[in-house]
DNA sequence: GGAACATCTGTATCCATGTACAGCTGTCGG
DNA sequence: CCGACAGCTGTACATGGATACAGATGTTCC
């Protein structure tokens, strides 16, 4: 860990790390890979306009079956339900079957201020861009 | 907008709307079409690997340049470069040039909470799935 | 048990984009 | 000016994944 940090050798600026300690800091104080790879996969399900929308439909509805959801937002039932294999898959929505129909609801809070904090985000950057 | 809502017609449940009035109410409340392709993409430009480890290792240094940050994360100068040219665009990193060196810099404060509120996610649910 | 219906899944297609290699731009030192 | 170096960009390639269509599954009602 003391020493050349053993990278992949890239195209330029070997060995002239500008600032090999703050590096060297940085390096020790980052998530792992598992870390990150997770926290990317959890960022990239939100990164989809059909789940961003079905997610937003159950903010708002609280819970709805697949063929609301499909109406709700206007997107075809086969996709709707695709989309929602991956919500459910990361535990973001939960399905309650009642008859032949499934109703989903918002199983996660974070999910909630994550959109929350989104819009914020982008209501304040809003001129820009 | 009191009437049969116009969807796409979908494989079936085409008039069944089992709580037609909650979709209503949804739909009202949803964001636009535009917003949710923002915020769409701002989720996804968290969504990889790479850019959050960029984003993670500048939160933690708090500036370097090129060349560290590729040190840091152990990814090619290029592969960086092609990153942080997404994370500019979308306004999420600052960039100083000093000499032939940039160095970049996190310029969102909803960047750090995202972050955060992401790894206290990922936190609470590490013993499941 | 069989028809009708809500939802799920298998598969194919198409597009977005992450990555790597090579070459270009821009800056510094002489 | 020119060589060296930091960083950027053009291009090609491969892969992931979003969507749509068709068919499968599961559930209700008779």
């Amino acid at each position: 860990m003391s020493a050349a940090i053993d990278r992949p050798v890239a195209d330029a600026c070997e060995v002239t790390l500008v600032d090999a300690d703050r590096v060297e800091a940085a390096r020790g104080k980052l998530p792992t890979a598992l870390e990150i790879d997770r926290l990317a996969d959890w960022f990239r399900l939100l990164g989809d306009p059909t789940r961003a929308r079905i997610l937003y439909a159950l903010l708002e509805a609280g819970e709805l079956c697949v063929c609301d959801i499909s109406a709700t937002i206007d997107v075809v039932e086969s996709t709707v339900s695709h989309s929602l294999r991956w919500l459910r898959a990361a535990n973001v929505v939960t399905a309650r079957r009642s008859g032949r129909m499934m109703f989903y609801s918002l199983d996660d809070s974070h999910v909630r201020l994550l959109l929350d904090l989104g819009r914020e985000h982008l209501a304040h950057r809003q001129g820009p861009e």
